[in-house]
RNA sequence: CGGGAAGUGGCGCAGUUUGGCAGCGCGCUGCGUUCGGGACGCAGAGGUCGGGGGUUCAAAUCCCCCCUUCCCGACCA
């Protein structure tokens, strides 16, 4: 007799099967106000994952970790015209404090960008000080109509970085190779997500920023998600701050600016573009825990093996653990791996010991098969590079093989009803833009012709990836 | 913020139409038998029915207000 399925199946409701898996895995919950979420111990451990190697490629970078105050002055978000206007809507201030009203109310930061530059314009007089490349873990609050776990939610985690540099070309190349080097990077070596990189139209602009550029990823519902994003920030805030610098001729300046971040959101992308019926399918690169070692029975001798394969993988830098739980049946346990996304199992048991073999269970296929316990960390540690490319080629192809390239408007509000579409940006223009709106379709970014980054916002031959998006 | 649906032990739900002892499955605790894909038996624990107010002899059930969640739209990492 069939059992009930473990989670809602992804073909008969997307959104409730997402629930059930962030539930189920024990990843996340809702906090008691709305919009907020409680980040459970193995949800923050995939995040701490992601943390870690952002972190290092943004050091690598050049920029540097610092933390700025949860409250900002409501004047200063006053400063930049389209700034507090993207932004007002959003804002969660703070009226009464300390038992009375507060004189000057404070707001809680939707972004950084204004306090961060109050002290840049402190910290930078020369243009011996730039550039000047500040990074911070933090968390934001946007107060969200209409929240979703992870995806967008009113209080949440991220990394936003703010840089000053000398001149617009170096602040462009720097917000450049933060897109590259930093987020595309991490999302596909680390989180086995292919990224169309691109450049936001003028209508999907960061506020107060004269070019956003952005990673776009799909999802297994074929929606795209907005995984990261790095802006070009011009002059605004350094002007409105009144942030400058002495030039080498002796002229006053002021820097020109760059912002980028990525979220807690990314949790999302990786759930749903990975995960399956089963639950989460992890990256190897990404899984806080790679492999987990059964014992199958309580028997001292497995028990023992357990301990000793357990050791091999730990000493060949493979992220380990055990389950001996044997007071807990196996297919319970089983399935607690597989929701959880482990990316490999070894399943031992007293029939595997006497012919020296484990049994390995691939989260990603579902396969099982003996292998040897001689060089068995040789084995999973070839095997975790093979998933981690799997999952990455399986999310490629699936995004191929579900944009189209078309010509027209009503073709692309067709095609984007299913899945992707690419349109040449001057058969779309921002007129066709608000026409795909009315259908929920929006332009994810502007590629060029030869797939790079276009330069500018009309750039020639740039195409419009457009799709439903989160 | 507009439209729709729903809040009942940890989770999923019945009970609400027609007011009258708060139930079921899973999970949880204890003991035993099990253990190679969600184990089984026996014995237990656990709920001011989302919150507040009202009607009534009596409210999960009827009325009013509020909160929360999910879905669909307008805004966003």
């Amino acid at each position: 007799m069939a059992k009930a399925p473990i989670l809602t199946p992804q073909s008969e409701d997307f959104p409730r099967w997402y629930q059930d898996l962030i539930q189920k895995a024990e990843l996340a919950e809702n906090g008691p106000v709305r919009g907020t979420m409680v980040i459970r111990p193995y949800g923050y451990a995939i995040w701490e994952r992601m943390q870690a190697e952002m972190d290092a490629r943004i050091k690598a970078a050049g920029a540097r970790n610092a933390y700025f105050p949860l409250f900002i002055p409501e004047e200063f978000l006053r400063r930049e015209a389209e700034h507090v206007e993207g932004f007002s809507p959003e804002l969660a201030v703070v009226t009464h404090a300390g038992g009375r009203e507060l004189e000057e109310p404070v707001v809680v930061r939707p972004t950084s960008e204004t306090i961060i530059n109050h002290y840049f314009a402190k910290w930078i007089q020369s243009h011996r000080d730039l550039p000047m490349l500040i990074n911070q873990w933090a968390n934001v609050v946007r107060w969200e109509l209409r929240p979703r776990i992870f995806l967008r939610t009113t209080e949440f985690l991220w990394q936003e970085g703010h840089t000053c540099h000398r001149t617009a070309i170096e602040a462009h190349e720097y917000a450049t190779r933060i897109l590259h080097d930093t987020y595309e990077d991490f999302m596909v070596r680390v989180l086995a997500m292919p990224v169309v990189v691109g450049r936001k139209t003028a209508a999907e602009r960061f506020a107060g920023a004269i070019n956003t550029m952005t990673c776009e990823a799909q999802m297994r519902d074929l929606k795209a998600l907005q995984m990261g994003t790095s802006h070009e920030l011009g002059q605004n805030f350094s002007v409105a701050f009144g942030t400058s610098f002495q030039d080498t001729d002796g002229a006053e300046r002021q820097p020109w600016q760059t912002s980028w971040g990525t979220s807690t959101r990314m949790m999302g992308g990786v759930i749903m573009s990975h995960g399956d019926d089963r639950g989460l399918r992890l990256p190897p690169n990404l899984a806080p825990i790679q492999v987990v070692v059964m014992a199958i029975r309580d028997d001292a001798a497995v028990i023992e093996e357990v301990g000793r394969i357990h050791g091999e993988l730990l000493s060949a830098g493979v992220r380990a653990e055990v389950d001996v739980r044997t007071d807990v049946s196996f297919g319970r346990r089983a399935v607690d791996w597989e929701l959880k996304g482990v990316p490999i199992r070894l399943e031992l048991g007293p029939r595997d010991l006497a012919s020296g073999e484990v049994t390995l269970a691939r989260r990603d296929s579902g396969d099982k098969s003996p292998v040897s316990l001689a060089g068995v960390a040789a084995t999973v540690v070839s095997l975790l590079a093979e998933i981690q490319e799997g999952l990455h080629a399986e999310a490629l192809e699936r995004r191929e093989s579900t944009t189209v390239d078309v010509a027209t408007v009503p073709e692309a509000v067709e095609a984007a009803a299913v899945g992707w579409a690419r349109i040449p940006w001057a058969d779309l223009g921002a007129e066709g833009e608000s026409v795909l709106a009315e259908s929920g379709v929006t332009v994810r970014c502007l590629i060029s012709a030869d797939g790079g980054v276009p330069e500018s916002d009309d750039e020639e031959g740039a195409i419009a990836v457009v799709g439903r998006a989160y």
